[in-house]
DNA sequence: CGCCATCTGTTACGCAGTTCACAATTGTCA
DNA sequence: TGACAATTGTGAACTGCGTAACAGATGGCG
């Protein structure tokens, strides 16, 4: 194992398996089958057993895993022991909303810094932030160590910032504006656009 | 065609084309190639023109595709002609950001009604929607012909309102929630995650 | 009017990811 | 201690999606 490169789609299903084991654990539970872990997650033991054989051997034969070592691995592979620090581009509605955001803390997602072109709102107060100039930015990412940019500018702008945001060196972009951006290879776009979901879903309304 | 049912992977790139076809006819264009689609898309041409195989046959061979057509054609087969109604469950912080959201109401997406099961909320004024009790949801999707919940409320009690949800009949489900929520088949659930967006991200920046 | 360049729709192929199935290991209980 | 029940890790088989390739259609142009 690790020897093959690891499929994106495992990747994607790690911080599942994370999300389970922690519930579990709160539970009170100490270990856990792949059996039990595929009907909590409705896939089969098979799937959940080749998933983690890609990085190693983390079960007991005839006993199953110990949640709190399995947990701890995962969490490392995914890198999820640290704080990741990130910026916000555009603090606009959706911007505001996502800086007030009281789920990225606790998983150890930190925004440090908002950006906005504007300058109607550079200067403002955002949650504990003060809006900086997008001219800054190289600067302050080097600065306070950002890794990751979060963009919420109109659809119009986000190529023009995410091009400018892999220029001054960030590798991980979570882009909430509704385009398909183009990064170059070395750069971890991940795209939410509820509408997008809401379009496939309404074939399935329409028809089935 | 369409005697085979169609993949859902397929389904769920339908909506990327219609966003690029309107960008596409926003630019003053009439037709296009699967070549030139592709380009924009980052796919490849053999994709999109199979995908777009399991539902007819849209193109001239030798020109390409009518852009108004083929867009007519998608919205239609997606169901994106009509206006979809939706009601919100959860009126917090989270929750207000989606209301207040106006990327939903161009594409034919109106949310008409809100509900919280607290108290404190219910009256309070969201948007323009009065925050109104769980206890009515059931008239209230029939009456409004509601057929899309859009779930934002805390984790813990996201898998019962959902279960409320399809019990009083919605069959589409855009949930917010950081769970998996389980429904029975003939539901249709889209989930918005950003964490764990964030959490398969880290693990491209940590590594490669 | 016929030739050529273009581009679709579809069939055939290949590969990646999922599931199967079983040998190997572990703990339990009589 | 020995037999058994549970469960992992993994090579092999299978499945389904993506890509390639080509026959057939279309329009342009000399």
């Amino acid at each position: 194992m690790q020897q093959v490169e690891v499929p994106e789609v495992v990747v994607l299903r790690l911080p599942l398996y994370v999300r389970a084991l922690t519930q579990l654990q709160r539970e009170g539970k100490s270990v856990v089958s792949s059996q039990q872990l595929g009907e909590r997650l409705q896939m089969t033991p098979a799937q959940i057993r080749k998933d983690l054989s890609y990085f190693g051997r983390f079960g007991k034969q005839g006993r199953g895993y110990s949640i709190e070592f399995l947990l701890e691995e995962l969490r490392d592979i995914l890198g999820l022991n640290g704080e990741w620090r990130a910026c916000l581009i555009g603090v606009g509605r959706l911007g505001r909303a996502i800086i007030n955001y009281t789920g990225f803390a606790p998983e150890g997602f930190t925004i440090v810094a908002a950006f906005d072109s504007s300058d109607y709102q550079v200067g403002a107060s955002v949650g504990d932030l003060s809006v900086q100039p997008m001219s800054d930015i190289a600067n302050v990412v080097a600065d306070l160590d950002i890794t990751i940019g979060i963009v919420a500018v109109p659809a119009a702008e986000a190529q023009t910032v995410i091009n400018r945001l892999v220029e001054i060196g960030l590798k991980g972009i979570l882009n909430y504006a509704p385009v398909a951006p183009y990064v170059p290879r070395g750069v971890v776009v991940r795209n939410i656009d509820p509408v997008l979901s809401l379009q496939s879903m309404t074939f399935y309304l329409k028809n089935g």
